[in-house]
DNA sequence: TCTTTTTTCAAACAATCGTTTAAATACTTT
DNA sequence: AAAGTATTTAAACGATTGTTTGAAAAAAGA
Protein backbone atom coordinates (compact mmCIF):
# COMPACT_ATOMS: atom_id res chain seq x y z
CA UNK A 1 0.00 0.00 0.00
CA UNK A 2 3.42 2.19 0.91
CA UNK A 3 2.66 4.49 -2.41
CA UNK A 4 6.56 5.84 -2.06
CA UNK A 5 8.01 2.50 -1.91
CA UNK A 6 10.58 2.98 0.50
CA UNK A 7 11.98 -0.65 -0.17
CA UNK A 8 12.31 -2.64 -2.81
CA UNK A 9 12.39 -6.32 -2.96
CA UNK A 10 14.92 -7.42 -5.38
CA UNK A 11 12.67 -10.29 -7.20
CA UNK A 12 9.77 -7.93 -7.06
CA UNK A 13 11.80 -5.31 -8.89
CA UNK A 14 12.85 -8.14 -11.75
CA UNK A 15 9.32 -9.11 -12.07
CA UNK A 16 7.67 -5.38 -12.90
CA UNK A 17 11.06 -5.07 -15.23
CA UNK A 18 9.98 -8.02 -16.85
CA UNK A 19 6.90 -6.99 -17.31
CA UNK A 20 7.80 -3.76 -19.05
CA UNK A 21 10.37 -5.76 -21.17
CA UNK A 22 8.03 -8.03 -22.93
CA UNK A 23 5.40 -5.00 -23.12
CA UNK A 24 7.53 -3.45 -25.02
CA UNK A 25 8.43 -6.36 -27.51
CA UNK A 26 4.96 -7.11 -27.88
CA UNK A 27 4.10 -3.30 -28.63
CA UNK A 28 6.81 -2.90 -30.99
CA UNK A 29 5.99 -6.24 -33.39
CA UNK A 30 2.00 -6.62 -32.65
CA UNK A 31 0.73 -3.04 -31.60
CA UNK A 32 -1.86 -1.67 -28.52
CA UNK A 33 -3.86 -4.44 -29.83
CA UNK A 34 -1.41 -7.15 -29.86
CA UNK A 35 -0.27 -6.44 -26.02
CA UNK A 36 -2.19 -8.74 -24.16
CA UNK A 37 -2.51 -8.71 -20.09
CA UNK A 38 -1.95 -12.79 -20.66
CA UNK A 39 0.32 -12.46 -23.19
CA UNK A 40 2.64 -10.13 -21.39
CA UNK A 41 2.26 -12.08 -17.99
CA UNK A 42 3.32 -15.41 -19.87
CA UNK A 43 6.39 -13.96 -21.44
CA UNK A 44 7.34 -12.65 -18.22
CA UNK A 45 6.88 -15.58 -16.73
CA UNK A 46 4.36 -14.38 -14.05
CA UNK A 47 0.56 -14.24 -13.61
CA UNK A 48 -2.07 -12.11 -14.93
CA UNK A 49 -3.29 -10.55 -12.01
CA UNK A 50 0.78 -9.55 -11.34
CA UNK A 51 0.80 -7.54 -14.26
CA UNK A 52 -2.36 -5.60 -12.91
CA UNK A 53 -1.09 -5.72 -9.46
CA UNK A 54 1.96 -3.14 -10.69
CA UNK A 55 0.46 -1.28 -13.38
CA UNK A 56 -3.27 -1.04 -12.37
CA UNK A 57 -4.36 -0.72 -16.18
CA UNK A 58 -3.00 -2.36 -19.44
CA UNK A 59 -3.22 1.87 -20.38
CA UNK A 60 -0.78 2.72 -17.58
CA UNK A 61 1.62 -0.32 -18.44
CA UNK A 62 2.02 0.62 -22.00
CA UNK A 63 2.73 4.50 -20.94
CA UNK A 64 5.16 3.57 -18.11
CA UNK A 65 7.04 1.36 -21.22
CA UNK A 66 7.10 4.10 -23.86
CA UNK A 67 7.57 6.81 -20.91
CA UNK A 68 10.68 4.64 -20.27
CA UNK A 69 11.56 4.50 -24.06
CA UNK A 70 10.59 7.78 -24.99
CA UNK A 71 11.85 9.73 -22.27
CA UNK A 72 15.99 9.54 -22.63
CA UNK A 73 15.68 9.56 -26.33
CA UNK A 74 13.67 13.30 -26.38
CA UNK A 75 16.34 14.04 -23.60
CA UNK A 76 19.26 13.36 -25.71
CA UNK A 77 17.39 15.51 -28.57
CA UNK A 78 16.94 18.70 -26.47
CA UNK A 79 20.78 17.98 -25.04
CA UNK A 80 22.17 17.66 -29.04
CA UNK A 81 20.11 20.83 -29.84
CA UNK A 82 21.65 22.89 -26.84
CA UNK A 83 25.18 21.93 -27.58
CA UNK A 84 25.13 22.58 -31.46
CA UNK A 85 23.84 26.03 -29.99
CA UNK A 86 26.76 26.56 -27.64
CA UNK A 87 28.85 25.44 -30.36
CA UNK A 88 27.94 28.18 -32.46
CA UNK A 89 26.66 31.08 -29.83
CA UNK A 90 25.33 34.14 -31.85
CA UNK A 91 24.39 32.76 -34.83
CA UNK A 92 21.30 30.76 -36.81
CA UNK A 93 21.76 27.05 -36.51
CA UNK A 94 21.44 25.14 -40.19
CA UNK A 95 18.54 23.58 -41.13
CA UNK A 96 20.45 19.93 -41.30
CA UNK A 97 21.72 20.54 -37.07
CA UNK A 98 18.52 21.13 -36.24
CA UNK A 99 17.03 18.33 -37.46
CA UNK A 100 20.33 15.78 -36.80
CA UNK A 101 19.70 16.73 -32.85
CA UNK A 102 16.22 15.43 -33.62
CA UNK A 103 16.94 12.23 -36.06
CA UNK A 104 20.02 10.92 -34.52
CA UNK A 105 19.32 10.04 -31.14
CA UNK A 106 17.37 7.38 -32.39
CA UNK A 107 19.75 6.20 -34.82
CA UNK A 108 21.68 5.73 -31.62
CA UNK A 109 19.24 3.96 -29.66
CA UNK A 110 18.77 1.74 -32.39
CA UNK A 111 22.07 0.75 -32.78
CA UNK A 112 22.54 0.20 -28.80
CA UNK A 113 19.79 -2.17 -28.41
CA UNK A 114 20.19 -3.42 -32.50
CA UNK A 115 19.76 -7.28 -31.41
CA UNK A 116 17.25 -6.84 -29.34
CA UNK A 117 13.60 -8.16 -30.48
CA UNK A 118 12.21 -4.31 -29.24
CA UNK A 119 12.63 -2.06 -32.02
CA UNK A 120 12.52 1.19 -30.78
CA UNK A 121 11.59 2.73 -33.97
CA UNK A 122 8.75 0.61 -34.16
CA UNK A 123 7.66 1.29 -30.44
CA UNK A 124 7.95 5.12 -31.77
CA UNK A 125 6.31 4.85 -35.11
CA UNK A 126 3.24 3.10 -33.58
CA UNK A 127 2.93 5.56 -30.71
CA UNK A 128 2.01 7.95 -33.47
CA UNK A 129 0.67 5.91 -35.58
CA UNK A 130 -1.49 3.78 -33.98
CA UNK A 131 -5.33 4.39 -33.64
CA UNK A 132 -5.36 4.13 -29.94
CA UNK A 133 -7.51 7.00 -28.92
CA UNK A 134 -5.37 7.31 -25.54
CA UNK A 135 -1.58 7.59 -26.87
CA UNK A 136 -2.45 11.05 -27.87
CA UNK A 137 -1.89 11.46 -24.40
CA UNK A 138 1.85 11.42 -24.92
CA UNK A 139 1.97 12.93 -27.67
CA UNK A 140 0.90 15.97 -26.08
CA UNK A 141 2.74 15.37 -22.84
CA UNK A 142 6.23 13.99 -24.60
CA UNK A 143 6.24 15.77 -28.28
CA UNK A 144 3.95 19.00 -27.57
CA UNK A 145 7.13 20.26 -25.49
CA UNK A 146 9.66 19.01 -27.85
CA UNK A 147 8.18 19.79 -31.16
CA UNK A 148 8.21 23.41 -29.64
CA UNK A 149 11.61 23.61 -29.25
CA UNK A 150 12.51 22.70 -32.57
CA UNK A 151 10.35 25.10 -34.12
CA UNK A 152 11.65 28.05 -32.07
CA UNK A 153 15.11 27.32 -33.35
CA UNK A 154 13.59 27.05 -37.01
CA UNK A 155 12.32 30.82 -36.19
CA UNK A 156 15.78 31.53 -35.86
CA UNK A 157 17.30 30.10 -38.47
CA UNK A 158 14.29 31.41 -40.70
CA UNK A 159 13.43 34.96 -38.89
CA UNK A 160 11.79 36.20 -42.19
CA UNK A 161 9.32 33.34 -42.83
CA UNK A 162 5.78 33.06 -42.82
CA UNK A 163 4.88 30.93 -39.87
CA UNK A 164 2.78 28.77 -41.72
CA UNK A 165 5.35 27.55 -43.65
CA UNK A 166 7.54 26.75 -41.12
CA UNK A 167 4.61 24.77 -39.72
CA UNK A 168 3.62 22.94 -42.56
CA UNK A 169 7.31 22.07 -43.43
CA UNK A 170 7.78 20.85 -39.70
CA UNK A 171 4.58 18.53 -39.99
CA UNK A 172 6.50 17.11 -43.62
CA UNK A 173 9.81 16.73 -41.42
CA UNK A 174 7.94 14.75 -38.28
CA UNK A 175 5.83 12.65 -40.95
CA UNK A 176 8.71 11.71 -42.52
CA UNK A 177 11.20 10.78 -40.00
CA UNK A 178 8.16 8.31 -38.56
CA UNK A 179 6.95 7.41 -41.60
CA UNK A 180 10.59 6.15 -42.65
CA UNK A 181 10.91 4.36 -39.24
CA UNK A 182 7.43 2.99 -39.19
CA UNK A 183 8.00 1.65 -42.45
CA UNK A 184 11.34 0.53 -42.42
CA UNK A 185 10.64 -3.07 -43.20
CA UNK A 186 10.13 -2.13 -46.56
CA UNK A 187 13.53 -0.91 -47.49
CA UNK A 188 14.32 -4.48 -46.14
CA UNK A 189 12.22 -6.04 -48.62
CA UNK A 190 14.07 -4.34 -51.00
CA UNK A 191 17.79 -4.35 -50.31
CA UNK A 192 16.25 -8.14 -49.51
CA UNK A 193 18.25 -8.51 -46.03
CA UNK A 194 21.45 -6.48 -46.27
CA UNK A 195 19.94 -3.99 -43.58
CA UNK A 196 22.75 -4.56 -40.88
CA UNK A 197 24.28 -2.06 -38.24
CA UNK A 198 25.88 -0.22 -41.21
CA UNK A 199 22.61 0.44 -42.47
CA UNK A 200 21.17 1.85 -39.79
CA UNK A 201 24.07 4.73 -39.54
CA UNK A 202 23.35 5.71 -43.60
CA UNK A 203 19.66 5.59 -43.25
CA UNK A 204 19.91 8.11 -40.34
CA UNK A 205 22.47 9.92 -42.68
CA UNK A 206 20.35 9.77 -45.61
CA UNK A 207 16.80 10.62 -43.61
CA UNK A 208 18.59 13.87 -42.16
CA UNK A 209 19.60 15.22 -45.63
CA UNK A 210 16.12 14.30 -46.93
CA UNK A 211 14.37 15.96 -44.48
CA UNK A 212 16.66 18.67 -44.00
CA UNK A 213 16.41 18.94 -48.30
CA UNK A 214 12.68 19.21 -48.31
CA UNK A 215 12.34 21.40 -45.27
CA UNK A 216 14.35 24.01 -46.96
CA UNK A 217 13.00 23.53 -50.14
CA UNK A 218 10.06 23.92 -48.93
CA UNK A 219 10.35 27.40 -46.94
CA UNK A 220 12.71 28.89 -50.12
CA UNK A 221 10.08 27.96 -52.99
CA UNK A 222 7.17 30.10 -53.79
CA UNK A 223 4.30 27.80 -54.81
CA UNK B 1 -24.78 -20.82 -54.01
CA UNK B 2 -24.25 -19.45 -57.81
CA UNK B 3 -20.59 -17.73 -57.17
CA UNK B 4 -20.85 -16.40 -60.86
CA UNK B 5 -23.88 -14.38 -59.65
CA UNK B 6 -25.48 -13.87 -62.72
CA UNK B 7 -28.26 -11.93 -61.22
CA UNK B 8 -28.43 -9.67 -58.19
CA UNK B 9 -31.15 -8.03 -55.38
CA UNK B 10 -31.49 -4.73 -55.79
CA UNK B 11 -32.13 -4.39 -52.05
CA UNK B 12 -29.24 -6.77 -51.61
CA UNK B 13 -26.69 -4.90 -53.25
CA UNK B 14 -27.74 -1.73 -50.94
CA UNK B 15 -26.71 -3.83 -48.10
CA UNK B 16 -23.65 -5.08 -48.98
CA UNK B 17 -22.93 -1.61 -50.48
CA UNK B 18 -23.73 -0.36 -46.99
CA UNK B 19 -21.60 -2.46 -45.10
CA UNK B 20 -18.62 -1.45 -47.04
CA UNK B 21 -19.40 2.06 -46.44
CA UNK B 22 -19.42 1.51 -42.72
CA UNK B 23 -16.22 -0.44 -43.24
CA UNK B 24 -14.79 2.45 -44.24
CA UNK B 25 -15.87 4.91 -41.92
CA UNK B 26 -15.13 2.51 -38.99
CA UNK B 27 -11.46 1.13 -40.53
CA UNK B 28 -10.48 5.08 -41.07
CA UNK B 29 -11.23 6.54 -37.90
CA UNK B 30 -10.85 3.40 -35.24
CA UNK B 31 -8.41 1.46 -37.56
CA UNK B 32 -8.88 -2.79 -38.14
CA UNK B 33 -9.38 -3.30 -34.22
CA UNK B 34 -12.16 -0.83 -34.27
CA UNK B 35 -14.20 -2.56 -36.96
CA UNK B 36 -16.30 -4.55 -35.28
CA UNK B 37 -19.03 -7.09 -37.08
CA UNK B 38 -21.25 -6.11 -34.97
CA UNK B 39 -20.65 -1.87 -35.13
CA UNK B 40 -20.50 -2.02 -39.14
CA UNK B 41 -23.85 -4.57 -38.87
CA UNK B 42 -25.71 -1.95 -36.84
CA UNK B 43 -23.73 1.29 -38.41
CA UNK B 44 -25.52 -0.46 -41.88
CA UNK B 45 -28.81 -0.90 -40.26
CA UNK B 46 -28.85 -4.75 -40.89
CA UNK B 47 -27.87 -7.94 -38.86
CA UNK B 48 -24.35 -9.43 -37.96
CA UNK B 49 -24.41 -12.79 -39.62
CA UNK B 50 -25.39 -10.67 -43.01
CA UNK B 51 -21.81 -9.23 -42.83
CA UNK B 52 -20.92 -12.66 -42.14
CA UNK B 53 -22.85 -13.91 -45.40
CA UNK B 54 -21.51 -11.93 -47.94
CA UNK B 55 -17.93 -11.59 -47.05
CA UNK B 56 -17.46 -14.99 -45.26
CA UNK B 57 -14.77 -13.25 -42.31
CA UNK B 58 -14.10 -9.43 -41.55
CA UNK B 59 -10.76 -9.82 -43.20
CA UNK B 60 -12.24 -10.89 -46.47
CA UNK B 61 -14.33 -6.97 -45.75
CA UNK B 62 -11.82 -5.40 -45.10
CA UNK B 63 -9.91 -6.19 -48.01
CA UNK B 64 -12.90 -6.16 -49.92
CA UNK B 65 -12.88 -2.20 -48.76
CA UNK B 66 -9.76 -1.51 -49.21
CA UNK B 67 -9.58 -3.00 -52.77
CA UNK B 68 -12.43 -0.24 -54.05
CA UNK B 69 -10.94 2.33 -52.40
CA UNK B 70 -7.06 1.90 -53.47
CA UNK B 71 -7.54 0.38 -56.77
CA UNK B 72 -8.78 3.04 -58.67
CA UNK B 73 -6.26 5.75 -57.18
CA UNK B 74 -3.40 3.49 -58.06
CA UNK B 75 -5.44 3.32 -61.55
CA UNK B 76 -5.29 7.33 -61.56
CA UNK B 77 -1.57 6.83 -61.09
CA UNK B 78 -0.24 5.32 -63.55
CA UNK B 79 -3.19 7.01 -66.21
CA UNK B 80 -1.10 10.42 -65.13
CA UNK B 81 2.27 9.15 -65.51
CA UNK B 82 1.67 7.42 -68.77
CA UNK B 83 0.15 10.96 -69.67
CA UNK B 84 3.01 12.88 -68.69
CA UNK B 85 5.23 10.44 -70.26
CA UNK B 86 3.02 11.28 -73.18
CA UNK B 87 3.06 14.75 -73.66
CA UNK B 88 6.81 14.88 -73.36
CA UNK B 89 8.09 12.09 -75.20
CA UNK B 90 11.82 10.60 -75.14
CA UNK B 91 12.80 13.32 -72.55
CA UNK B 92 12.87 11.82 -68.84
CA UNK B 93 10.26 13.40 -66.83
CA UNK B 94 11.63 15.88 -63.74
CA UNK B 95 11.28 14.44 -60.37
CA UNK B 96 8.58 16.31 -58.95
CA UNK B 97 6.21 15.54 -62.33
CA UNK B 98 6.18 11.70 -61.56
CA UNK B 99 5.67 12.04 -57.61
CA UNK B 100 2.88 14.33 -58.72
CA UNK B 101 1.23 11.64 -60.42
CA UNK B 102 2.09 9.32 -57.27
CA UNK B 103 0.20 12.03 -54.91
CA UNK B 104 -1.95 13.99 -56.54
CA UNK B 105 -4.69 11.11 -57.38
CA UNK B 106 -4.95 10.93 -53.57
CA UNK B 107 -5.22 14.55 -52.88
CA UNK B 108 -8.20 14.35 -55.91
CA UNK B 109 -10.14 11.37 -53.85
CA UNK B 110 -9.78 13.76 -51.17
CA UNK B 111 -11.26 16.34 -52.55
CA UNK B 112 -14.24 14.79 -53.91
CA UNK B 113 -15.21 12.76 -51.33
CA UNK B 114 -14.57 15.82 -48.62
CA UNK B 115 -17.95 16.08 -46.78
CA UNK B 116 -17.81 12.44 -46.34
CA UNK B 117 -16.51 10.37 -42.87
CA UNK B 118 -14.51 7.99 -44.45
CA UNK B 119 -11.28 9.79 -44.92
CA UNK B 120 -9.50 8.13 -47.48
CA UNK B 121 -5.75 9.46 -46.39
CA UNK B 122 -6.64 7.50 -42.84
CA UNK B 123 -7.75 4.55 -44.92
CA UNK B 124 -4.08 4.94 -46.95
CA UNK B 125 -2.39 5.47 -44.31
CA UNK B 126 -3.77 2.64 -42.19
CA UNK B 127 -3.25 0.10 -44.21
CA UNK B 128 0.36 0.43 -44.03
CA UNK B 129 0.68 1.65 -40.56
CA UNK B 130 -1.45 -1.11 -38.95
CA UNK B 131 0.48 -3.68 -37.24
CA UNK B 132 -2.33 -6.41 -38.50
CA UNK B 133 -0.33 -8.68 -40.29
CA UNK B 134 -2.77 -9.93 -42.97
CA UNK B 135 -2.43 -6.42 -44.82
CA UNK B 136 0.78 -7.34 -46.09
CA UNK B 137 -1.09 -9.31 -48.82
CA UNK B 138 -2.54 -6.34 -49.74
CA UNK B 139 0.50 -4.11 -50.44
CA UNK B 140 2.43 -6.97 -52.22
CA UNK B 141 -0.78 -6.87 -54.44
CA UNK B 142 -1.28 -3.11 -54.27
CA UNK B 143 1.74 -1.20 -53.97
CA UNK B 144 3.86 -3.87 -55.66
CA UNK B 145 3.72 -3.54 -58.98
CA UNK B 146 3.04 0.69 -58.41
CA UNK B 147 6.37 1.09 -56.91
CA UNK B 148 7.89 -1.17 -59.10
CA UNK B 149 6.89 1.37 -62.32
CA UNK B 150 7.65 4.77 -60.68
CA UNK B 151 11.04 3.32 -59.63
CA UNK B 152 11.88 2.40 -63.41
CA UNK B 153 10.10 5.59 -63.96
CA UNK B 154 13.15 7.33 -61.52
CA UNK B 155 15.82 4.97 -63.02
CA UNK B 156 14.91 7.13 -66.31
CA UNK B 157 15.57 10.30 -65.03
CA UNK B 158 18.49 9.32 -62.78
CA UNK B 159 20.67 6.97 -65.69
CA UNK B 160 23.21 7.52 -63.88
CA UNK B 161 22.52 7.11 -60.71
CA UNK B 162 23.52 4.28 -58.15
CA UNK B 163 20.64 1.90 -57.63
CA UNK B 164 21.07 2.08 -53.84
CA UNK B 165 20.42 5.79 -54.06
CA UNK B 166 16.94 5.24 -55.49
CA UNK B 167 15.94 2.87 -53.36
CA UNK B 168 16.83 4.68 -49.99
CA UNK B 169 14.97 8.05 -51.48
CA UNK B 170 12.17 6.46 -52.88
CA UNK B 171 11.73 4.58 -49.92
CA UNK B 172 11.54 8.19 -47.79
CA UNK B 173 9.48 9.31 -50.41
CA UNK B 174 6.79 6.85 -50.10
CA UNK B 175 7.38 7.11 -46.38
CA UNK B 176 6.51 10.78 -45.90
CA UNK B 177 3.74 10.68 -48.19
CA UNK B 178 2.05 8.48 -45.92
CA UNK B 179 3.71 9.50 -42.83
CA UNK B 180 2.08 13.41 -44.04
CA UNK B 181 -1.38 11.42 -44.47
CA UNK B 182 -1.37 9.15 -41.47
CA UNK B 183 -0.45 12.51 -39.02
CA UNK B 184 -2.40 15.32 -40.54
CA UNK B 185 -3.69 15.68 -37.57
CA UNK B 186 -0.77 16.74 -35.89
CA UNK B 187 -1.05 20.31 -38.26
CA UNK B 188 -4.02 21.33 -36.22
CA UNK B 189 -1.88 20.28 -32.93
CA UNK B 190 0.69 22.57 -33.76
CA UNK B 191 -0.78 25.45 -34.92
CA UNK B 192 -3.56 25.26 -32.44
CA UNK B 193 -5.93 25.83 -35.33
CA UNK B 194 -4.41 28.20 -37.39
CA UNK B 195 -3.45 26.46 -40.15
CA UNK B 196 -6.31 24.86 -41.76
CA UNK B 197 -5.88 21.48 -42.27
CA UNK B 198 -8.67 20.86 -44.51
CA UNK B 199 -6.56 22.72 -46.90
CA UNK B 200 -5.87 19.71 -49.01
CA UNK B 201 -4.86 21.58 -52.48
CA UNK B 202 -2.16 23.30 -50.48
CA UNK B 203 -1.05 20.39 -48.36
CA UNK B 204 -0.91 18.38 -51.49
CA UNK B 205 1.47 20.92 -53.06
CA UNK B 206 3.67 21.49 -50.38
CA UNK B 207 4.12 17.68 -49.96
CA UNK B 208 5.16 16.95 -53.69
CA UNK B 209 7.10 19.68 -53.29
CA UNK B 210 8.64 18.27 -49.99
CA UNK B 211 9.06 14.99 -51.22
CA UNK B 212 10.52 15.83 -54.68
CA UNK B 213 13.13 18.11 -53.27
CA UNK B 214 14.28 15.30 -50.15
CA UNK B 215 14.36 13.00 -53.38
CA UNK B 216 16.20 15.50 -55.56
CA UNK B 217 18.97 16.17 -52.86
CA UNK B 218 19.78 12.28 -51.92
CA UNK B 219 20.63 11.70 -55.19
CA UNK B 220 22.71 14.28 -55.67
CA UNK B 221 24.08 15.07 -52.51
CA UNK B 222 27.55 12.66 -51.40
CA UNK B 223 26.94 11.90 -47.83
C1' DT C 1 -48.83 -19.84 -58.85
C1' DC C 2 -45.38 -22.90 -57.15
C1' DT C 3 -40.65 -23.85 -56.58
C1' DT C 4 -36.07 -22.53 -55.89
C1' DT C 5 -32.56 -19.53 -54.64
C1' DT C 6 -30.93 -15.59 -52.19
C1' DT C 7 -30.94 -12.76 -48.33
C1' DT C 8 -32.04 -11.47 -43.48
C1' DC C 9 -32.51 -12.28 -38.69
C1' DA C 10 -32.48 -13.63 -33.60
C1' DA C 11 -29.96 -16.52 -30.97
C1' DA C 12 -26.25 -19.10 -29.47
C1' DC C 13 -21.26 -20.68 -29.66
C1' DA C 14 -16.55 -20.73 -28.46
C1' DA C 15 -12.74 -17.94 -27.65
C1' DT C 16 -10.46 -13.99 -25.77
C1' DC C 17 -10.18 -9.71 -23.54
C1' DG C 18 -9.13 -6.57 -19.12
C1' DT C 19 -10.04 -6.70 -14.52
C1' DT C 20 -11.04 -8.37 -9.79
C1' DT C 21 -11.09 -11.39 -5.73
C1' DA C 22 -9.19 -13.68 -1.90
C1' DA C 23 -5.98 -16.82 -0.32
C1' DA C 24 -1.12 -18.16 -0.34
C1' DT C 25 3.64 -16.90 -0.41
C1' DA C 26 7.84 -14.02 0.12
C1' DC C 27 10.07 -10.39 2.18
C1' DT C 28 10.95 -6.58 5.64
C1' DT C 29 10.61 -4.74 9.99
C1' DT C 30 10.19 -5.02 14.75
C1' DA D 1 10.80 -15.37 16.12
C1' DA D 2 6.68 -12.70 15.41
C1' DA D 3 4.06 -9.24 13.05
C1' DG D 4 3.19 -6.62 9.18
C1' DT D 5 3.70 -5.41 4.44
C1' DA D 6 4.57 -6.52 -0.39
C1' DT D 7 4.06 -9.63 -3.97
C1' DT D 8 2.40 -13.72 -6.40
C1' DT D 9 -1.02 -16.91 -7.63
C1' DA D 10 -5.25 -19.63 -9.25
C1' DA D 11 -9.69 -18.80 -10.27
C1' DA D 12 -13.54 -16.45 -11.66
C1' DC D 13 -16.20 -12.27 -13.47
C1' DG D 14 -18.34 -9.62 -16.97
C1' DA D 15 -17.91 -7.89 -21.34
C1' DT D 16 -16.73 -8.33 -26.16
C1' DT D 17 -14.94 -10.61 -30.09
C1' DG D 18 -15.64 -13.35 -34.84
C1' DT D 19 -18.29 -16.96 -36.39
C1' DT D 20 -22.12 -20.33 -36.94
C1' DT D 21 -26.83 -22.16 -36.81
C1' DG D 22 -31.50 -22.81 -38.42
C1' DA D 23 -35.53 -20.81 -39.48
C1' DA D 24 -38.13 -16.84 -41.44
C1' DA D 25 -38.52 -13.51 -45.13
C1' DA D 26 -37.73 -11.68 -49.76
C1' DA D 27 -36.77 -12.09 -54.57
C1' DA D 28 -36.40 -14.68 -58.76
C1' DG D 29 -37.31 -18.42 -62.03
C1' DA D 30 -40.42 -21.83 -63.67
Amino acid sequence: MNSTCTTKRSNGQKTKARLLRTTEKLFASHGFAGVTMRGVATMAQTNIASANYHFGTKEAMVLEMLNSKIGPINKKRKERLAEAKHNSPNKPLPTSEIFRALILPVGQEVQIHFSSQSNIVNIISRSFTEPASFLEKIHKRFFGELSQIFIDELKLTYPDANEDDIYWNFHFAIASMLGAFAQHHRLKDLTQGRCNENAVTEMIERLINFVSSGFEAGMNKKL
